[in-house]
DNA sequence: GACACATTTAGAAGATTGTATAAATATCTC
DNA sequence: GAGATATTTATACAATCTTCTAAATGTGTC
């Protein structure tokens, strides 16, 4: 379980990010225009998404594509649990 | 889901306090003298998690008694299960 | 009340982070 | 290859965070 995810999930905009990629795949750019901030600031959350393995991506052309990666999820769910779960001490 | 429950967890050594505290309830010293850091930094720390309700305090004479707030481990493990668990669209 | 111990709070310094603008890279169309 | 669109990278600045030392608060003992 690495820093870079938790601090990935510090911030709500990248949690916000993560949200939308729940619904559906989607390019940087139909990400970035759900946030009022700067195009190249959502970029950089994105990287930080891409870095702490909470999304891959796909080139399509001029356009690269977001998807959720699931499995770190799981994980996620699993240290919650393994750790401070009801029966963690089982 | 508050945000200063995600920027709680960000932090290395809050998250291993949060261990500590899975084994038993420790007073505000035996925490500290755990880490390498000045004890008045794991103060703050604690009262980061205690911002964040990860944790909950009972006064005891002189010392202060911390453990764990289990009630906000398994919201956390319900947000991420219903928000990007396997059959979330279920 | 004076002193010792446990812990928190205040204030400051350095590191990290979030956001912005500008420049760079990659792809597509003509 | 020139121009348009999509995206990232570089750089800078302000805000936040982590840690420190020093001071303050709370409790127990004499």
């Amino acid at each position: 379980m690495d820093d870079s995810l938790f601090r990935a999930l510090a911030d709500p905009t990248r949690r916000r990010i993560l949200e939308l990629l729940t619904e559906k795949d989607r390019t940087a750019g139909e990400i970035a225009e759900q946030f009022p901030m700067a195009f190249a600031s959502v970029s950089h959350h994105l990287g930080v998404l891409k870095a702490a393995d909470l999304v891959a991506t796909e080139r399509e052309g001029q356009f690269i594509r977001y998807r959720l990666n699931t499995t770190v999820f799981q994980e996620i769910v699993r240290y919650f649990m393994t750790r401070f779960g009801r029966d963690s001490n089982a």
